[in-house]
DNA sequence: TTTCATAACGAAAACGATTTCGATTTTACC
DNA sequence: GGTAAAATCGAAATCGTTTTCGTTATGAAA
């Protein structure tokens, strides 16, 4: 009923438990015979290694933290579909928590985490987070860190990004290049840095096409998430208030298609009479009516390499070699589809 | 740098190692003003159990395995948030699997977590797992198992559940209801249990009403998975196949978006030429175009009655107080909206 | 002063595996 | 046959906690 152990399969066989566990490791000290012998057994008795003694001398968990602000997300889904499948590649298993995009959640998430020594700590920030204390504690601990998607550029550790910028820029670019005169933004929440980056985007986008940038045209959300709910309601405040808006560019995908339905509600045409670009390139932007234009954000690339470049850290640090952080920007593209002219 | 250890405590302190333990755990023999000085110390040290050692020692690792089939789907992310968010409640870490719909994988993610040493295990079956000898391998060592969505009627375990049957049932009722006379069935992959279900509910449906059932109006998926493009496939080859059905019972809110998008293509009026039921409930149901009828299926509830159940099993199992499976049904809604007649 | 209960602490074993280092045996070679 | 080298094995320490079972000191009761 119990788990086998070492001691047990010593004692059947007559021998120590050192040679055993040698055996099973392949020591060079150890005969062919006893080795067939002790495999064998091992074998049939289906023993497998108690992981916790085998940490407790080892000092590796083999398990790897991963702080998410929120598990029913398309992104954060492949995300972690991402990490888990690179993590099992190295025989690494993950716990997943969540911050509910709460502050004080995920410093005790990682707080959690710490106390359970895993190797290292995958992290995408909550968008309340703007202190970064128990990031700093990590990294003085010397755990492996590393940041993806939202990221703090304060904190010293390697992260895993898009140009999020960059992205906006060209996402905004597309409208004015199929003619839109007068862009908004759903901006989404005001702190995260991805929300700035893409703000920051859309601005210069305009700025370099000799276009007045007008802080009225950007709708913050309530709240600290990206709802289809906000979508709706950005989208009917911005009907009322700026008729002449012809193009938006939205921060999310979610929030795009909440939009949409809203302006499907209104009567309001797109793309004739407004044209929106969102973000993400959810799965459901092609299917719903009309399909979404959107920037393709790659997150099941962007689990892979976070797992990635983890687990180069942790081994680094485990053969006690200095590492230093690395910016990892992973590649975005403009998928056009029905709700922008061409 | 490295963690801090009750020995070090104890030799700042000039007090034995027993005592430091003793004291954090407010053990009654020792005496208040050394609880305090311990406390103190600790606190500023910023000590936290060696989570190995503890385990190592006391046998139980508050940690749990979660073996899923698909990380990104909307039902089983709600379901991983309702587990994870009531594990955190007592104090459980979740390491998440998944099988890709594979038997082979969730044979090995199970050992996986065996030689982890989870408390427990949570399961929701592949669609391609007909073999049962690694849950019962689970059961036979003792360690608590709980299955849910997809189950196995033959495995010795609790199951969380919903009434697949009765639900496609009212599902079915629904569309006859609304004066639906040759009604079709997307049944999904063949194997899983939910699948099976659904599909006896319809046909009990059919009959009940004095309808014929028509094998040939049951559409099998080629692969075992429900995809946007399952819906699509099966909706063109029913147009062609037969041009009579005027409702549809369709095993998954996707495949019927994907059923709905295809039928919007060919001009297929919803749900004046044809009317369509979906199942889960997604939130996507109540926003696409037309929204879709569809059954409840409450992923987040049952995720937390899930953990609970287990819960319940780990502290009897710690106990050693015997405990007989339960199957607990779960209540499912028909939530009707624009895709069907009223 | 003796006896005894109580309070306060500590030594040591245990959990299961790993690894160092020393001991023993076997083999090889002159 | 004797010695050195190689091949095999095992004792014991270690990882950090928990817990049992003593031990010592203190004061109260007799």
């Amino acid at each position: 009923m119990k788990p086998v152990t070492l001691k047990e399969i010593a004692e059947k066989l007559n021998i120590s438990v050192t040679t055993v566990s040698k055996a099973l490791k392949d020591y060079s000290d150890v005969s062919p015979k006893t080795k067939a012998l002790v495999k064998e057994l091992a074998a049939t008795l289906n023993y497998t290694p108690n992981s916790f003694a085998v940490h407790l001398r080892t000092k590796e968990s083999k398990t790897i933290g991963l702080v998410i602000p929120e598990v029913v997300h398309h992104f954060f889904s492949n995300v972690i579909k991402g990490i888990i499948s690179e993590a099992e590649k190295e025989g690494y298993l993950v716990i997943i928590l969540q911050s509910n995009e709460s502050y004080e959640l995920e410093k005790k998430q990682i707080e959690l985490l710490m106390s359970h020594r895993v190797d290292g700590i995958l992290i995408s920030l909550a968008n309340g987070t703007a202190d970064f204390k128990h990031l700093n504690a990590v990294i003085e601990q010397d755990k492996p860190l590393v940041m993806f998607d939202k990221i703090a550029k304060l904190v010293k550790c390697s992260k895993i990004i898009i140009d999020d910028q960059k992205a906006a820029y060209i996402a905004t670019q597309h409208l004015i290049d199929t003619g839109c005169k007068r862009i908004a933004h759903f901006r989404g929440p005001l702190l995260p840095q991805n929300s700035i980056d893409r703000f920051l985007g859309y601005k210069k986008a305009l700025l370099d096409n000799g276009m007045e940038y007008d802080p009225n045209l950007v709708y913050l959300n309530d709240c600290d998430e990206n709802s289809f709910d906000d979508g709706k309601m950005n989208a009917a405040k911005l009907y009322k208030e700026h008729n002449d808006v012809d193009g938006i560019f939205i921060n999310t995908d979610m929030v795009a298609i909440g939009a949409i339905s809203e302006f499907n509600r209104l009567g309001v045409k797109i793309p004739e009479e407004i044209s929106i670009v969102g973000f993400s390139n959810w799965f459901m932007s092609s299917v719903i009516s009309p399909t979404i234009t959107t920037i393709d954000q790659p997150g099941y690339a962007m689990g892979q390499t976070a797992f990635k470049q983890l687990y180069k850290e942790i081994k680094a640090h485990k053969n006690n070699v200095a590492i230093s952080p690395e910016i990892i920007q992973l590649e975005t593209a403009l998928v056009k589809r029905e709700s922008t002219k061409n």
